[in-house]
This record gives C-alpha cells, sequence and structure tokens, in this order.
DNA sequence: ATGTCGGGACCTTCCCGA
C-alpha cells in the first residue's frame, strides 16, 4: 500500500509545524506541498529531514512555491513545465518509488477578463503539452496539487453563484477535461464522497464554520494506476487547526 | 460585507494576492 498527498500550506515558514504534525499522523510516501512562499535558501531542509523524510523544493519570495517530500529520495527531478518559460516557480516533479510524482500549483487566475486569466490559459495549455512527454516517458503519473480549477457544479457550495467566477469558468473546466482525455482519472471521484466535499474555504465570510467552499485540489491518475487506487479522500481536520491554511490535505491510497 | 490571511515595504499601517 502506499500513500500520496497534497496540500497547499500558503506559507509553510507559518505551517511548518503543523506539516510536521500531519506527517507524522499520516506517514505518506510523498506529499506535494504548494504556496511555500519561500525563496530557496530559506527552506527547511533539517526540520523535515529529521521527520525523516527526503524534500526537493522550488520556491521564489512572497508568492508561489513548491515541494516534493517524499520517504524514499526524488530521482529526474523537474522544476516547472519544460519548454514553458515561467519567472513563477509552480511545479515539481520527481519520480518516487517508481511513480512519476508531479505537483502544480496551478495559476490562481483572478478573474476570466484579466491579464493572470490569460497567463493560466497558456500555462494549462504548457502543462498539457509538457504532461503528453510525462505520460509518454512513465506510466505510472500522479498529478496532484492546488489546480484552483472546480471541475464540475458539485464542487462548488453555490453553483449558481459561482458561474462563469474564476475558478468555475467553462473555459477552466475545459481545460481540466482535456488533462483528464490525456488518460488521467480524477481519483475523488472513483468513489462515493460525501455531499459538498471540499478541498479549500475562504477564509472570509466564516466560510468554513458555513461549509462554503470549492473542490480545487485534486489528484490525477494515469491509466496504469487507475486501478490500484483504493481510497482518495480529503482531511477537513488540519482546517480546524488554530491557524490554519485555507486548503485541506488530499490524500491517495494505493494497493500494491 | 470588500467580512481574513500572509508577506513585504515607503515598516505599527498600508498594499497586493489569494
Amino acid at each position: 500500500m502506499k500513500k500520496f498527498a497534497t496540500w497547499n500550506v500558503n506559507s509553510l515558514s507559518i505551517r511548518l509545524p503543523q506539516v510536521l504534525d500531519w506527517l507524522s499522523a499520516h506517514p505518506v510516501d510523498a506529499l506535494v506541498l504548494q504556496e511555500t512562499k519561500l525563496t530557496d535558501d530559506k527552506f527547511p531542509t533539517l526540520e523535515i529531514g529529521e521527520a525523516g523524510y527526503q524534500v526537493q523544493w522550488f520556491g521564489q519570495k512572497t508568492y508561489n512555491g513548491v515541494a516534493l517530500i517524499s520517504r524514499e529520495k526524488a530521482t529526474d527531478v523537474v522544476k516547472n513545465i519544460t519548454g514553458f518559460a515561467d519567472e513563477q516557480a509552480r511545479v515539481i516533479a520527481g519520480t518516487v518509488d517508481g511513480l512519476r510524482v508531479i505537483g502544480g500549483y496551478f495559476p490562481n487566475g483572478q478573474a476570466p477578463d484579466s491579464d493572470k486569466f490569460t497567463y493560466k490559459m497558456n500555462w494549462l495549455t504548457s502543462l498539457r503539452h509538457w504532461l503528453i512527454q510525462e505520460l509518454k516517458a512513465h506510466e505510472n503519473v500522479v498529478l496532484m496539487g492546488d489546480f484552483n480549477i472546480a471541475p464540475e457544479d458539485r464542487d462548488v457550495y453555490d453553483p449558481v453563484a459561482w458561474a462563469g467566477q474564476i475558478h468555475c469558468t467553462p473555459e477552466e473546466r475545459e481545460h481540466f477535461q482535456q488533462l483528464i482525455q490525456l488518460g488521467f482519472t480524477d481519483a475523488f471521484r472513483l468513489f462515493d464522497q460525501p455531499p459538498k466535499s471540499w478541498s479549500w474555504w475562504d477564509y472570509r465570510n466564516l466560510a468554513f464554520r458555513k461549509n462554503q467552499g470549492l473542490r480545487i485540489d485534486h489528484i490525477l491518475v494515469s491509466e496504469a494506476l487507475k486501478g490500484r487506487v483504493t481510497a482518495c479522500e480529503i482531511d477537513k481536520l488540519p482546517r480546524k487547526n488554530e491557524r490554519p491554511s485555507d486548503h485541506a490535505p488530499v490524500i491517495l491510497t494505493l494497493d500494491g
């Protein structure tokens, strides 16, 4: 049995103790983090090493930043999308125990009429082209992270209010479906899930208390892995911590 | 409710991004 997870921590400086606590309760084989918001020289390699994990990291000042934490050292590490020049640190990929693990912090996009949305569309197109190559090179691929896309209306607490809004536009959802068409499966939807399952709740408006959220953090598995998936769950517990991230971790369990 | 966070700088208060 193997376990993989993704978590947007919204600043690893603030959240490191929670990440270490979480790892001791959930000793996963690999965990990808998003929004570390740390330059590479400030990355807490020592603390993560003391917890018994290897780590690869790729960050920048103030914004973005990703990491791949794993029991076994990741090899063939790639930072950002090959073939897409990007100022922003958003992707880290590595091979762990024969599985290609790709962690992504997809652009937020801000608003459908913004420059940031155009960037998001270009980023998604480039990601897809690169993934075609990754899928040719690796049979077992796990693509996970903060996609900043709610794929369907059932992934949105108020689909009417959010219709056409960022995370829910037809263009973003089309990009998500194009990833699925590469041969990926949304592991969360392989199983019956509680209704109103979200992975993100706005800090504002008492959103978590009212369970007003979106499912925008995902774990996609390649065709060869689909039959090995035995569970995929959102762990809401860390969102109840005293200084929580606005995102909850998502956990994948594989047979064998 | 444009309601909260986190980081950073023109730094104890504002701005941006989410």
